[in-house]
DNA sequence: CGCAAAGTTCAATAAATATTGAACAAAGTG
DNA sequence: CACTTTGTTCAATATTTATTGAACTTTGCG
């Protein structure tokens, strides 16, 4: 358990060492990887969001690399990500060189990120294909061209009735 | 109807043979393809489900495996969970064996079958990990615990808004 | 019935994704 | 400056997930 590595010189009181998680940090762990999981992210954002909720202050990439034994690699993407779409906010930290994170709690805004950083470029894209298809409509036969500019009106409406939830689904959400 | 492969060797020319597909059903195809990687879906499902929307009529699976040159089990799999999902309906055809299929093309219907099959079964999961949680809350300090207290409540409150939000974006969605 | 077409299942395999770790860059510190 | 700590990048590898295909079940028809 407190295996309290003492690195250089004196780092004393390390409540839980190496690699190991209480009952109640690993239950939000997996908490958070079984949200992770279902929005499609790597397992690892979870675990890392997953530990920095869980924890009472700030912590620093090591410090997370060493409590959930992930790699300096996974640790650093994973951190980019929470950080890029504000999940995750750095702190300052005096005589400390290191940045510490601390997550965000409001549910608004970490859907506001996700939003932003993960869904929003990939709905552009597809839009992108809808322009494509505009352009080879017209080489089709009259009765199938008016079967698909209906269906691709269709796919328009979504798109209409989409963004017009966002903004309101994100004010029922800032509660 | 018009497409065809005659098996006794000979092959009726016709419209868009075996595992071709026309420069606008490849698009709402690729259109498709991107959604359900966005939702975390296989390509397949998406693969087939962009093939029905393209179709101005109901296709049976073997017409599909072969305008996807998808494997069957690929297909049977594919049409299961669409169907479970409501994202397609089965359509007979007199004289004919064969379900045949056709998409859904309400966007209501869409996303709740969605939540319904994908989305719910998980928040359930994560609920259920959140109970385990308060199990073992009693063991910790008490000043420990009353900052997990307050970061639960935070989930717990995520969990009511989720809620409360769905109904009404159903609602939005209706057209 | 017996046969053939339609559809399902699932172990093996392929394809896609995440993770690792070693090499690199940046930024203080003394 | 040389040195150490901190953090990033990315090719190699491990892990996860989807797809295939062959064996199986089911269904309808003569």
């Amino acid at each position: 358990m407190s295996h309290s590595v003492l690195k250089n010189g004196r780092r004393v009181r390390t409540g839980v060492g190496s690699g190991e998680l209480t009952p109640v940090e690993l239950a939000l762990v997996e908490f958070f990887v079984s949200i992770a999981d279902l929005a499609g992210l790597p397992k690892s954002v979870g675990e890392i969001y997953g530990l920095l909720f869980s924890s009472p202050n700030p912590l620093a990439m090591d410090e997370i690399i060493h409590r959930l034994s992930l790699s300096k690699g996974s640790a650093s993407q994973g951190l980019r990500f929470l950080r890029s779409s504000q999940a995750v906010r750095t702190v300052y930290r005096a005589g400390d060189r290191r940045d510490f994170y601390e997550p965000e709690l409001g549910l608004r805004n970490l859907a506001a990120g996700l939003l932003k950083e993960k869904i929003a470029p990939r709905l552009a894209e597809g839009a992108q294909k809808l322009v494509q298809l505009e352009e080879v409509l017209s080489k089709e036969s009259p009765s199938l061209r008016k079967v698909h500019e209906n269906r691709i009106q269709r796919i328009r409406s979504w798109q209409r009735n989409g963004q017009k939830i966002i903004p309101f689904a994100l004010k029922f959400l800032g509660g």
